[in-house]
DNA sequence: CCCACCCATGTAAACGTTTACATTTTTTTG
DNA sequence: CAAAAAAATGTAAACGTTTACATGGGTGGG
C-alpha cells in the first residue's frame, strides 16, 4: 500500500473527505462519534495529511526560506541557529540554500523558493534590487540581511560594519598603536568594504601622528588569516596591531603569530569582528566587535513573522544594528575591562 | 496583479496550458515560433512556475529533509555545509529542522516533512525504530546519521565513536599518562556513551598499572568544558591528561586551563573528538579524533541521491565510518608527527 | 403537526501544475 | 493528389487538500 490519502480515510470511515479534513483542522464542530471514528481510522491507516496538497489549497506553506552566501564557520551557523529556533517556535520551518556567489545562482535560488515558502530571509553580499524585483512576487515578505540594496521596498537588517570597525580602530589607536594592519575580507564583499571604510575613517580622524596603515587582503577564512601573518611580519615599520575583518581570520592570524614565536598581545595586538561564540575561548581570548549574530537570525525571522501577522499594517523598516566592543585579552585589555 | 499562473501565460500567448508547460519542461518538441512566443510572454508577465503545483503533479519535490538535534557549534554547521553543497550540485535543496530532543518533537518534525521532501537525512541521538516506522512512509528514502537504531530497514552512517575513543585513549596512555580524566558528553547521548565505552575499554586493555581514570560529566558545550577543569584540578591524584568527548568541550577546557595558569601539554595534556576546522588553529593546536564531518554530510546526501536514482536496485547499507587521530600540540605530539 | 432553524455532513470547485490521450495540422509517400 | 504518417497542439483528468455552499435530519415553537 503506497500512500494513504484523505480519500482512503474517508472511505474507511464512511464519511466524506470534507469531514476528515474538518477533523484534522478542528475547525467546525464535528460530532464526537464521527470525530473519534475518523481519528481511529487515521491512526490505523497511519494517515498523515500531505503538506503539498494542503499548501496548494490554503496558499500557506508554513515555511520560510533562508538564503545564505555560505555555510562555513560559526558565523552562519549562528545566524541559522537563531533563525531555526525562532521559526520553529512559531511552527514554521526553514528551507535553506547557500553559496550563491553570482547573479545566476541567486536567481536560481530565488526561483526555487517560489511557491515553496511564505517568506524569505536573504543574506547575500552581491545582490541588486533589479534581480530581487524580477524574481520575487511582490507580495512575498522579504527581509534583507546585510545586503546593501538601496531600496525601501523590503525590510532590511544591517550590521553597523562601519561603526564597529571605526570603534575598534579607535580603540586600538587609543592603546597607543601607531602602525596598524587591517586584514581585509573578501573582495567586493560589502561587509568587508564597510569595515575597511570604518578603519580608514578612524585612522583619518585620528590624524596620522606618524602612523602607517596597511591593508592586507584576505577572504574571511582562517587560512587567509594565517597566511597574512607572513606578509605582516615582513613589513617595515612593523605594525604593532592587526585588525582582522572577521573572527575566523583573527583566529588564523593568532595561530600563525604563535607559530612565529610572537606573543599576543605583548608583541602584537589583535582584534577581530563578529564575536563568534568561541572568540572568548581563544588563547588569549579574542578582542572583537560584538555583533549579536544569533539575535540577527532571530530578528530576521521575527520580522518575517510580523509581516505575516500584520499583512496590511506591516510597515517596511530598514534597521541598522549597532555593535559593541568585546574587549578581551588579545588587544591587551583585561578581560573584565569593558571600556569603550 | 497578484500571482501569474500558467493560465495567464497560456491566455496571453494564445495557446493551451499544456503547451506552456511543455515549453518550460522542454520535453516534447514545440514549434520554434510557439516556443519563442510563450517565452516572450512568460518573460513579460514575469511568470515563474509554482513549485507546489508542479510537485503535486509530478510527485517530486526536489527537496531533501535534514533533521539535526542541534545547530550549535562547528560540528553541525559542517555537516550541514557538506549536505547543502552536495544537494545543490544535484539540484536539490534542503529543508532543515533542528533541536529535536524528545520523541514528540521528533514525531512533529517527521510529520512536517511528509510530502515536502523526496528523502530524509536524520541525525538524532534519541530515536527508536518504532517512531520512525510510524511516522514515515516506507517508500521514503531515509539515511540515519549516528542514530544507533537497530534496524536494517534504513541506510545508516555511523561514526566509529568507540574505535576513535579507544585509539585516542591508547595514544594518551602511550604518552605515559597514568591518570586520565574523560570529559563526558550529554547524558543518554549515544555518541557520548560510545566514546566513554572506548575510553574505558582502552583503559581496561592497558591493564591498570596503578593509573586512575576519572569521569567528569559535561554536555558537549564549551561552557561545560570550561567548568569541568575546576573539578579536574581538585582531584587527587591529579590527572595528567584530559580527554574531552568533543572539540567544543576541549576548547572550553583549554581556555580554563590557561586561566588556571597551567600549560598544555606540559602540565596537562588534552585531546578532543571531531576535529572541527578550528581545532588546528587553537593554541596549542588541538589533538583530536578526526571524523570527516563535512564528508559525513556529503556521504549522507549521496546515499539519498543514490536511492533516488536506483529506486529498485538500491540496497540499504549500514556503514561505519572509521576515524583517524589528528595528533597535534595539545597532547605533546609534534604537529608534524602523525604516528598512530 | 408544520415550519423554521440549526447542526452535522456531503458535494464540488479551487489551488497550479503535468501528462495520457485525443485532435488537428503538417509533411511524406506511393 | 489522396492517404498515411508524423508533428504540433489541445482537452481533461489527476495529484491531495480546503472550503463555500448545498442538503438533509432533527429539534423546538407556534
Amino acid at each position: 500500500m503506497p500512500i494513504v490519502t484523505i480519500k482512503d480515510v474517508a472511505k474507511a470511515a464512511n464519511v466524506s473527505i470534507a469531514t476528515v479534513s474538518r477533523v484534522f483542522n478542528n475547525a467546525v464542530v464535528v460530532e464526537e462519534a464521527t470525530r473519534v471514528r475518523v481519528q481511529e481510522v487515521s491512526q490505523r491507516l497511519n494517515y498523515i495529511p500531505n503538506a503539498l496538497g494542503r499548501s496548494l489549497s490554503t496558499r500557506r506553506t508554513d515555511a520560510i526560506g533562508l538564503l545564505l552566501p555560505d555555510l562555513f564557520g560559526e558565523f552562519f551557523s549562528e545566524v541559522l541557529r537563531g533563525s531555526d529556533q525562532t521559526a520553529q517556535q512559531a511552527n514554521y520551518h526553514l528551507v535553506v540554500s547557500s553559496s550563491h556567489n553570482d547573479r545566476a545562482e541567486i536567481r536560481a535560488a530565488l526561483r526555487m523558493m517560489r511557491g515553496r515558502v511564505d517568506g524569505l530571509v536573504i543574506m547575500s553580499p552581491h545582490l541588486d534590487a533589479e534581480t530581487l524585483n524580477r524574481n520575487l512576487p511582490q507580495s512575498l515578505p522579504v527581509v534583507l540581511l546585510n545586503c546593501y540594496v538601496d531600496t525601501d521596498r523590503f525590510d532590511s537588517l544591517n550590521i553597523d560594519n562601519y561603526g564597529g570597525a571605526y570603534a575598534m580602530t579607535r580603540h586600538l589607536l587609543s592603546h597607543g598603536h601607531k602602525h596598524i594592519a587591517i586584514l581585509k575580507g573578501t573582495e567586493k564583499n560589502m561587509d568587508a568594504a564597510e569595515r575597511l571604510r570604518g578603519f580608514n575613517m578612524a585612522f583619518d580622524d585620528h590624524g596620522g601622528d606618524g602612523g602607517v596603515r596597511y591593508e592586507i587582503s584576505g577572504n574571511f577564512s582562517e587560512a587567509t588569516g594565517y597566511d597574512a601573518v607572513k606578509k605582516i611580519l615582513a613589513l617595515t615599520p612593523r605594525p604593532t596591531a592587526v585588525f582582522a575583518s572577521n573572527d575566523s581570520m583573527a583566529i588564523g592570524a593568532l595561530s600563525a603569530l604563535r607559530d612565529s614565536g610572537l606573543q599576543v598581545p605583548k608583541d602584537i595586538a589583535l582584534a577581530g569582528f563578529d564575536d563568534v561564540p568561541i572568540a572568548s575561548y581563544m588563547t588569549p581570548s579574542l578582542t572583537t566587535v560584538r555583533v549579536g549574530i544569533h539575535g540577527l537570525g532571530v530578528h530576521a525571522i521575527e520580522t518575517v513573522l510580523h509581516a505575516f501577522k500584520n499583512k496590511n499594517e506591516h510597515r517596511k523598516q530598514q534597521v541598522l544594528l549597532s555593535t559593541t566592543l568585546s574587549l578581551r585579552g588579545s588587544c591587551g585589555c583585561d578581560q573584565f575591562n569593558n571600556v569603550n
